[in-house]
RNA sequence: GGUACCAUAGCCAAGUGGUAAGGCAGAAGUCUGCAAAACUUCCAUUCCCCAGUUCAAAUCUGGGUGGUACCUCCA
């Protein structure tokens, strides 16, 4: 598989170090509100990577951590009057709701910010026994950016142009030998949380967090590590410096970012408040829709959030859905004779066809829109054979299996719309298919009329009449 | 000031040298008691503009225009 590198800015061939393992970490949530559909992005990117390294046969390893502690965490939490571990535990559990209901697989670890103090005191201790660190009394343990050669290597900046940068970054100068510096252990302030540590109770800056559960939980070097585009600078490059510094080796071989949600061509951001919580999505819109649509653009290129992009998501979405009931109805009531296999060649082959095209499409660079084009290729070719009386069960069944596992990997979730039809609706139904046996058209009519209000309607097929939610 | 990215149909969106995928919306037809779903056909002589390279350019080069992002908490 190819995947763009920010470090070179190329796509390049994966080769993890490990042969068949692959060590991932992905920046995560920091656990003071619901997360919005910007932040949603990265999380459905890089569960769908890691789906699709694991569908090729990797071993993965996925770590994505929860901040847990930081001047947000802490202004919330005085706001609200709960401890910043009450705030975090509250949305780490919120967290969870969205991010299962986008059918994200759960990363096999996620550390907690400070439940992984230990480890960061650690590696700031090899900091300072490497020579990286300084200490400004009453303030912090800090990082000196020029100690290290290749500063900017990621975001491509170097120290001069940075310090001919925007002045706003003069307000948090004071002390610092370098503009760029960055404090890895924070003094506590007055009714703050605190750790002790060699250097004074104090918490973690923001970097330093990553860098420790990195070596901690996958080691010195890893393969692959994610986040959003803006995190590149300073938030990655500044984890990169205090990696290599501390462990002496090179950190990640492959930095993967996406690109922004955009509300009317802006990105969404917290900041400028133009953001939509995933909860508040899902007022309109099911998970299942919202990770589609995520998915329906390549994860480099920026997408626009509005409401008429969603609906044709959902539409879209839906057209796999249908074909994947349809599909189910005609094995469930197919009768077993009359079926010629004429066609099962052909959906054979649109299987296989749609197969190949959908690895070689995702091992560019997770071309995730492609892929679902295959899909959509997929779906058209078993809708022709599901309308024809001469496909068999086995073509069709083989075909279900194959449309299974190309949306798994997607993490498209093909029951999504699915329920358990109560019986009083399947009585109605059978009485309607009575009345239609008797030619009487009224009381037909009639019925799907109640079925609709109940919420149901019913499709009357070949194969007998097929009940679904509306 | 520095550093990047983007511009393809009514809308969304792939495609990075070989003659414009796919989805949504729209039109016509088939099927159907009706309906739904589905299927068939149609829907960009053209990829922001101008020059250049090439047998060949949406794709490469140069120059414009417009938009966005990062350099500051942010996915």
């Amino acid at each position: 598989m190819r995947l763009f590198n920010t470090l070179t800015r190329n796509k390049e061939e994966f080769v993890p170090i490990t042969e068949g393992k692959v060590k991932m970490y992905a920046c995560g949530p920091t656990v003071y509100n619901y997360f919005h559909l910007g932040n949603a992005r990265p999380f459905v990117t890089f569960d769908t990577l890691r789906r699709y390294l694991e569908y090729r046969g990797y071993d993965v390893t996925f770590v994505q951590n929860f901040t847990d502690i930081d001047d947000k965490m802490i202004n919330r939490a005085n706001e609200e009057g709960i401890t910043v571990k009450e705030l975090a535990d509250r949305f780490i559990a919120e967290y969870y709701v969205d991010a299962d209901g986008l059918n994200c697989k759960r990363p096999h670890i996620q550390p907690r910010a400070t439940e992984t103090i230990d480890a960061i005191i650690d590696m700031i201790k090899a900091l300072e026994a490497n020579g990286f660190t300084y200490v400004i009394e009453g303030d912090g343990v800090y990082y000196d950016v020029t100690k290290k050669a290749d500063y900017g290597k990621l975001s491509h900046y170097n120290l001069e142009d940075l310090q001919a940068g925007g002045g706003e970054r003069k307000a948090n100068y004071e002390g610092k030998k370098n503009p760029g510096d960055f404090a890895v252990w924070k003094f506590k302030k007055e009714g703050e949380p605190f750790w002790e540590s060699p250097w004074g109770d104090g918490r973690p800056g923001w970097h330093i967090e990553c860098s420790a559960m990195n070596k901690k939980f996958l080691g010195d070097t890893i393969d692959i590590h994610g986040g959003g585009k803006d995190l590149i600078f300073p938030h990655h490059e500044n984890e990169i410096a205090q990696s290599e510094a501390a462990n002496g080796c090179p950190f990640c071989n492959y930095w993967v970012h996406n690109a922004f949600v955009n509300v009317d061509g802006e990105k969404m951001s917290k900041s400028l408040g133009n953001f939509f919580t995933i909860r508040d999505i899902t007022e309109h819109f099911p998970y299942a829709v919202i990770r589609f649509f995520i998915l329906s653009g390549h994860y480099r290129k920026p997408i626009n959030f509005s409401d008429k992009d969603l609906t044709a998501s959902q539409t879209g979405l839906d057209r796999i859905v249908t074909c994947y009931k349809n599909l189910k109805f005609v094995l469930a009531n197919k009768g077993a004779d009359g079926a010629s296999g004429d066609g099962d060649e052909a959906l054979a082959e649109a299987c296989k066809t749609a197969k190949e095209s959908f690895i070689t499409h995702m091992d560019d660079d997770l071309n995730t829109a492609d892929a679902i084009t295959d899909i959509f290729n997929l779906v058209k070719s078993i809708n022709t054979a599901v309308a024809d009386k001469n496909a068999t069960a086995k073509a069709l069944t083989d075909a279900k299996a194959m449309l299974e596992e190309l949306t798994d990997v997607l993490g498209i979730d093909l029951e999504y719309s699915e329920d358990k039809i109560p019986e009083e609706i399947t009585a109605l139904v059978e009485e309607r298919t009575a009345a239609k046996k008797n030619k009487d058209y009224a009381r037909a009519d009639e019925i799907r009329d109640i079925l609709k209000e109940k919420g149901y309607s019913v499709k009357d097929t070949p194969n007998g009449p097929q009940i679904e939610r509306l």
